[in-house]
RNA sequence: GGGGGCGUGGCGGAAUCGGUAGACGCGCUCGACUCAAAAUCGAGUGACCGACGGUCGUGAGGGUUCGAGUCCCUCCGCCCCCA
C-alpha cells in the first residue's frame, strides 16, 4: 500500500471495532474497564428508515455526535451513543398497499439497507443496543406507559373533529389537508366528529412552561415551545343573555377594558347558538355555522386576516358591569377548541375586534386614554393608559385595572381570574395498521378496559389488505379473529385505533439504557445512572412536537417515580439542512448535476413556471439546451439527492466526516459541494503522506519538532477542545490543515505526531487507528488521552503589530512579544511609511494596544 | 401579523470583551516536476487607480468612537417557525 487508500484501510478497522466490540457501553458494575467511569450520554434522532435510504443529511448530525463521543471518551468518559429506528409510520404503510407487500417486510429490508449504509460511516454506536419501535419487544413498553397514562387519568376517550375524506374513507393528518382537500388526490375532505383517545399533554401545561428555564437549548427551540404552550392569563367572565335564562363564559386577557365590550361572538360550534338565534335570523346562522363546520381551525384563522366574516344572532348579551345590551354575534375565527369558544370584542383596543367593527358598523367605545389626538373610530388603541367611561376604575392603570375589574366580577361570582393554555390536548389515535396497538378492549355493555399486562404486547394482527373497511372502520377492523375477544369472560372487542408515530420516539432514550429488560420498560437503577441525556443532536423541524411530547412523557414517568429528573434532554442542538444544486430548463423539467455543464457564454433563459428571465451558463451536457441553477433542499424529484455512500466510495468516510464538518457552523443551512470534498481528501492525503513513505508504504520515521510546528499544534489542540465542546466543528479543521502545512513534509516528533493523531481521530477515526496501529500501539486510539494544550507554546517570540496614522493601516512591524510601549511606539515611527505621514504633522494622541496595534492620531 | 435567525470575495466560510477584514478550503492564474497528462509541490488571487504607493470595500443610509463586519438608529432583502 502507497497512496491513501481509505477504501483499505476503513472497512479494516470498522470490522476490527465490531469484532473487539470497542464501542459496547458497558453498565455500571459490569466488570469492564470502563464500567466505573463517569457516563456521559450522546444521542442523535433516531431516524425514520424510508426506502430511500440515507442521504447526506443523516449523518451531518451523527458525524456531529460521533465526535462528541469519541472525544468525550478520550477524556475519561463511558459514553452512551445509541442507535435505533422510529419504524412505524405512514409512508412503510403506504408503500405495503403500493406493492403489495407488507409493511413488516418492507420496514425490516429498510432498516437492514440503513445499518449497512451506516456501518460505512464509522460511527461509534453501540449497536448492542440498538432499538426498533415496531418491534413487540419494544412497543409491549410503549402500551405499558400508555396503561400508566390512563391509570393517572391522562389518556381518555372524546369525539372531536377530525379529517375524514370519504372517498379514501380514512382520517387524515392536518398536514394531508390543504383548502379542504387531500394533497394527493384532490378528494374533498369533511370535519367529522370521530371518538378518539387523547392524552390529557394540558394537565402539564405549567410545567413543560416552567421547566423550559432549566435547560441548554437553542433559544429559538424554547421560544417556539413557549409559543406552543401559549399562556396567557386573564378572566373569564359571565354574560347573560338578555331576555332568556341561559348565559355562556367568554375569556379575556383584557378584564380591564370590559366596559368597551360592544358585542360578543361565539364559536360557530359553541353550544349556545341553536338555542338563542332569532327566528328571523335563523337560515343566515345555520347556512354560516354549516359552512364553516368544514374548515380547519388553522384556515380560519388564516381567512380572518384577510376578510371578516361573521353573522348576528339577532340575540343579545348584557354587559356584567354596565348592564348594556350588547349583539351576539357567529364568527369562524373564534375557535371552540381555544379558551371558552366564546369572546367579547372591545374594537377600540383590539385591532381584530377594531377591523370588525368596521365590516360591520358595530359601534366603538373607547376605555382606554390614547395619546393627543388618537382617534379610535380610525385606529385602535393597544398601548396603555388609564382607564377612562369605566365608572368607578376610571383612572386605573392597566395591571390595578385588570386586578380591580376581575376582584369586582369575582365578588359577584360573575367572573374569576383564568389562567389559559393555547396547548391543546393530544389527539393520540390513528386509523392507520402500522403503529401500535392500543391496550385496550371495548365489553358490550359499553366497558372500556386495559388488557391486563401479563398480556402484553398486544401484537399487530397479520393483514394483507391495509385500508380501512368499507364502513369506515380503522383497517384493523379486518382482522376480525383478532378483534373478537373476552374480558374477564364476557364477549369483547379490541380498539381497533392504533397510536401515532410520535408514540415510540417519546421514550426511546429510556429504553436505550436497558434495552433488553424484558420484565420492565427499563430498570430505574440503570435510569438513574444513565439519564438525562446530556446532548441530544437532531433537525429543528421537531422543535416543538417531539420535543414537546417526549418532555410530556418524561414528567408523567417522573410523577410515577420510574425516572429521577424532570427533563429528558439536557442540552439540545440543532443542525441545520444541506441543500444542493439543481437544474432546470425552461420547461421545469430536472436534470442531474452530472448530465449538465458550464459554458463561457451566458445566455437568457425564460422560466416557464415563474415567468422569470434570467442569465444562465449552464446547459445539458452535449446538447444547447439551457439551464437554470439554483440551490434548494435535496428531493428526489428534484434530482440533486448526494447519497453518502456515493461520497464514501470516491473519497472514503473520513473524507465525508471531515467536509460535513468543514463546511460551516453545523446549525447552519448549507449547500452541498462535492469538490469541497476534494479539498478535504487532499487534507487527508497530506496527513497521510506526511507519515507513511508513498513508495515503499512504510511508515516513516519520526524526525524533530520545529517551534513553528510546536505553535500551529498546540493552536490546533485548544482550538478543537474548545471547538467540541461548543459544538464548533469546522474551525478544527482549519488549525489541523495549518499544522500539517506547517511541517512542510517533514514528519515531527513522536510526541507532537501522536498529539496531532489524538486531536484528528474524533474526525478522521480510520485514518488515525491506523497511524496509531502503526506507530506500535496496540489498543484503539479512541482510548487514548486527550492531549491538553500548552499555553506558553501558542506564544511566538515576535509579534506583528498594525500601525494606523488617524486609523488608516500605513504598515505593520515586527517587535519582541515583551516589547514595551515606548519600545512599539520608536518602531512604529521608524517605519518609512509611517514616517511619510506623520511628517510635518502634531501628533496628538498615541494609542497602544499590546500586541495588537498602534494608532496615531495626528492634526 | 407575531417570534427566531441571517446578509462578508466568483463559491463554502473565518474574524464579533470594537483593534491588521477575507483564516482554512473550493475555483481560477502562473510556475516547478513530466515527452505529455494525472498526481504532487510552490507562488498569486476583494475591487479600482497614476501599482514597493493609494482610494474604496462586510445588504443600504445615518450615528457613536482614535478606530466599527462587530455597538446604536432607520430602511431593504432572504430563510425558518407560528398564527
Amino acid at each position: 500500500m502507497s497512496r491513501y487508500r481509505p477504501a483499505d484501510i476503513e472497512p479494516r478497522w470498522q470490522r476490527w471495532w465490531a469484532e473487539q466490540q470497542v464501542f459496547r457501553a458497558p453498565d455500571p458494575g459490569e466488570d469492564h474497564p470502563r464500567a466505573h467511569l463517569p457516563k456521559y450520554y450522546v444521542l442523535s434522532m433516531f431516524p425514520y428508515p424510508s426506502g430511500a435510504g440515507l442521504h447526506v443529511g443523516h449523518p451531518l448530525s451523527y458525524t456531529a455526535v460521533d465526535i462528541v463521543a469519541r472525544y468525550k471518551r478520550m477524556r475519561g468518559f463511558n459514553v452512551l451513543n445509541p442507535m435505533g429506528f422510529d419504524a412505524f409510520g405512514l409512508p412503510a404503510e403506504r408503500a405495503a398497499v403500493r406493492e403489495g407487500r407488507h409493511p413488516a417486510d418492507i420496514t425490516r429490508e429498510n432498516i437492514a439497507n440503513f445499518k449497512r449504509q451506516l456501518g460505512r460511516l464509522g460511527f461509534s454506536f453501540d449497536w448492542s443496543r440498538e432499538v426498533t419501535t415496531s418491534d413487540p419487544d419494544y412497543y409491549k413498553w410503549t402500551q405499558w406507559i400508555f396503561l400508566r397514562l390512563r391509570d393517572k387519568g391522562l389518556a381518555y376517550l372524546a369525539e372531536v373533529p377530525v379529517n375524514w375524506c370519504p372517498a379514501q374513507g380514512t382520517v387524515l393528518a392536518n398536514e394531508e389537508v390543504v383548502d379542504g382537500r387531500y394533497v394527493e388526490t384532490g378528494d374533498p375532505v369533511e370535519r367529522r366528529l370521530m371518538r378518539q383517545w387523547m392524552l390529557r399533554i394540558t394537565a402539564y401545561a405549567q410545567r413543560l412552561l416552567d421547566d423550559l428555564d432549566e435547560l441548554d437549548w437553542p433559544e429559538g427551540v424554547l421560544e417556539m415551545q413557549r409559543q406552543w404552550i401559549g399562556r396567557s392569563e386573564g378572566a373569564e367572565v359571565t354574560f347573560q343573555v338578555a331576555d332568556r335564562d341561559d348565559s355562556f363564559v367568554v375569556f379575556t386577557t383584557r378584564p380591564d377594558t370590559l366596559f368597551g365590550a360592544t358585542w360578543c361572538v361565539l364559536a360557530p360550534e359553541h353550544p349556545l347558538v341553536a338555542r338563542i338565534t332569532a327566528p328571523e335570523r335563523r337560515a343566515e346562522v345555520e347556512a354560516y355555522v354549516e359552512q364553516a363546520r368544514n374548515r380547519s381551525d388553522m384556515e380560519r384563522q388564516l381567512a380572518a386576516e384577510k376578510e371578516k366574516t361573521g353573522v348576528f344572532t339577532g340575540a343579545f348579551a348584557v354587559n356584567p358591569v354596565n348592564g348594556q345590551r350588547i349583539p351576539i354575534w357567529v364568527a369562524d375565527y373564534v375557535l371552540m377548541s381555544y379558551g371558552t369558544g366564546a369572546i367579547m370584542a372591545v374594537p377600540a383596543h383590539d385591532e381584530r375586534d377594531h377591523a370588525f367593527a368596521r365590516a360591520f358598523d358595530l359601534p366603538i367605545v373607547q376605555v382606554i386614554g390614547a395619546p393627543e389626538g388618537w382617534d379610535v373610530r380610525e385606529k385602535a388603541w393597544t398601548g396603555a393608559g388609564p382607564l377612562v367611561n369605566s365608572g368607578e376604575f376610571d383612572g386605573l392603570d392597566a395591571a390595578e385595572g385588570k386586578a380591580r375589574v376581575t376582584a369586582w366580577l369575582e365578588e359577584r361570582g360573575l367572573g374569576r381570574a383564568k389562567v389559559n393554555y393555547k396547548l391543546r390536548d393530544w389527539l393520540f389515535s390513528r386509523q392507520r395498521y402500522w403503529g401500535e396497538p392500543f391496550p385496550i378492549v371495548h365489553t358490550e355493555d359499553g366497558g372500556v378496559h386495559a388488557v391486563s399486562e401479563d398480556d402484553l404486547p398486544v401484537t399487530l394482527p397479520f393483514l394483507d389488505d391495509f385500508r380501512p373497511t368499507p364502513d369506515g372502520q380503522p383497517p384493523l377492523a379486518r382482522a376480525a379473529d383478532w378483534v373478537r375477544t373476552t374480558w374477564n369472560g364476557q364477549p369483547a372487542r379490541r380498539e381497533t385505533n392504533t397510536m401515532p408515530q410520535w408514540a415510540g420516539s417519546c421514550w426511546y432514550y429510556l429504553r436505550y439504557m436497558d434495552p433488553r429488560n424484558d420484565a420492565q420498560a427499563f430498570s430505574p437503577d440503570l435510569e438513574r445512572h444513565w439519564g438525562p441525556v446530556d446532548l441530544y443532536i437532531g433537525g429543528v423541524e421537531h422543535a416543538v412536537l417531539h420535543l414537546l411530547y417526549a418532555r410530556f412523557w418524561h414528567k408523567v414517568l417522573y410523577d410515577l417515580g420510574l425516572v429521577h429528573t424532570r427533563e429528558p434532554f439536557k442540552r439540545l442542538f440543532n443542525q441545520g439542512m444541506i441543500l444542493a444544486w439543481s437544474y432546470r430548463d425552461a420547461r421545469g423539467k430536472y436534470h442531474p448535476a452530472d448530465a449538465v455543464e458550464e459554458r463561457a457564454t451566458p445566455v437568457t433563459m425564460t422560466l416557464s413556471w415563474s415567468g422569470e428571465t434570467v442569465e444562465t451558463r449552464w446547459y445539458v451536457r452535449g446538447t444547447d439546451t439551457p439551464v437554470y441553477r439554483s440551490i434548494e433542499k435535496m428531493g428526489k424529484s428534484k434530482l440533486n439527492v448526494v447519497d453518502p455512500l456515493e461520497v464514501v466510495e470516491r473519497y472514503g468516510a473520513d473524507t465525508l466526516r471531515v467536509y460535513l464538518m468543514f463546511m460551516g457552523p453545523l446549525e447552519q443551512v448549507k449547500p452541498w459541494n462535492m469538490s469541497g470534498c476534494e479539498g478535504v481528501h487532499r487534507f487527508l492525503s497530506r496527513t497521510w503522506r506526511l507519515f507513511v513513505d508513498e513508495d515503499t508504504g512504510e511508515t516513516r520515521p519520526f524526525g524533530q519538532t520545529t517551534p513553528e510546528v510546536r505553535r500551529a499544534l498546540h493552536l490546533a489542540i485548544k482550538e478543537t477542545t474548545e471547538g467540541i465542546e461548543s459544538l464548533k466543528f469546522n474551525t478544527p479543521v482549519s488549525r489541523m490543515m495549518e499544522l500539517v502545512h506547517a511541517c512542510r513534509g517533514e514528519p515531527p516528533a513522536r510526541q507532537e505526531a501522536e498529539a496531532f493523531v489524538k486531536i484528528l481521530a474524533p474526525y478522521a477515526p480510520h485514518l488515525a487507528e491506523e497511524l496509531w496501529h502503526r506507530w506500535g500501539h496496540e489498543g484503539t486510539v479512541a482510548d487514548a488521552e486527550w492531549p491538553a494544550w500548552d499555553p506558553a507554546a501558542l506564544v511566538a517570540d515576535t509579534v506583528r503589530i498594525a500601525v494606523q496614522v488617524r486609523g488608516k493601516l500605513r504598515a505593520t512591524v515586527e517587535v519582541p512579544r515583551d516589547a514595551d510601549r515606548d519600545a512599539i511606539l520608536a518602531e512604529a515611527k521608524a517605519h518609512p511609511n509611517v514616517a511619510r505621514h506623520i511628517e510635518g504633522r502634531e501628533i496628538v494622541r498615541e494609542i497602544v494596544v499590546p500586541g495588537r496595534l498602534v494608532n496615531l492620531v495626528v492634526r
